[in-house]
DNA sequence: GGGGATTAGTGGGTTAAAGTGGGTGATGAC
DNA sequence: GTCATCACCCACTTTAACCCACTAATCCCC
């Protein structure tokens, strides 16, 4: 079986600024015992969450970054932006403010699995990137497609 | 004889959003003593269905691409539309809500082995493609037929 | 080729779980 | 003191998992 986060679900912000995890999802993080989870941000905009261990890993590997200078910037993006949270008995964790203005959330979000992560974007931009329109991700990954295909 | 999936099967999409996998598939799956499958979608937008042994060796082989741009690119596609599901005890699976839409189905969808995977189509779709019109498939693929034929 | 048996494909009911909205009281900021 | 925010909880709606039953197609034997 495919480890770790997969698949794409609509699912609503509540007034409060909730969401609900997936299912799916919070079943991965009970297998690791663990329902902490890290929440922060990156250059796509959509929040980027990630199990308390992983989001360890990755700032660690920012850490032993040889370029010191990138190693600085990241820290201050992906540490800086980040948040902790638990997922609640409802199986909801609430998005902080900051995170959610700067993925432009509000109404319907997609949740997108990254396997070792997952992402939240705004319904709206998740469709510009990955809706039917022209130039969208499919088409922008044409070349790529044709190396994995055999 | 032919390891694989092979064949086109004319099947109903029911109002719960599931297809019955075609018998011969089926056996295919059997065959391997494994009935989870991982569907996703690619730039033709169909539904593809994997066995999950197979996706995995597809997300293994983008990890591995040189350009880690485009790997990146293609994963937030290939993995984030994937689900994983298992076959019921009718031979059915549930098609995900997203990939539905982004297919097109309902009512009627054609299922077209492609040897490793197969393809979920909306027959309105898949006859836009493959059927008797002009500029269709068929006509598209002349010339790669001459340096298969001779 | 006809007729019965078997399997494939389809529809739909039931039940449990997931997802959602919102109330309430504690906490902390202004 | 007042207001906004957040954690916690309850209750409703929707969805998906599971199972049963019917119909149509296929196979096989006579």
């Amino acid at each position: 079986m495919f480890s770790g986060f997969l698949g794409l679900y609509e699912v609503a912000v509540d007034e409060k600024g909730r969401i609900a995890i997936p299912a799916r999802f919070r079943q991965t993080f009970a297998e690791h015992g663990d329902l902490q989870l890290v929440m922060t941000t990156g250059p796509s905009s959509c929040i980027e969450i990630y199990p308390a261990e992983e989001f360890q890993r990755v700032a660690d590997d920012i850490q032993r970054l040889e370029d010191r200078a990138a190693a600085e910037l990241l820290q201050q993006v992906f540490i800086g932006f980040a948040a902790e949270a638990e997922i609640d008995k409802q199986g909801r964790v609430l998005l902080p403010t900051l995170l959610r203005k700067r993925a432009g959330l509000n109404g319907t979000a997609v949740v997108s699995g990254r396997g070792r992560r997952f992402d939240v974007w705004s319904a709206e931009r998740w469709n510009e990137r990955f809706g039917d329109g022209p130039g969208n991700a499919f088409e922008q990954a044409a070349s790529a497609y044709l190396q994995i295909r055999r």
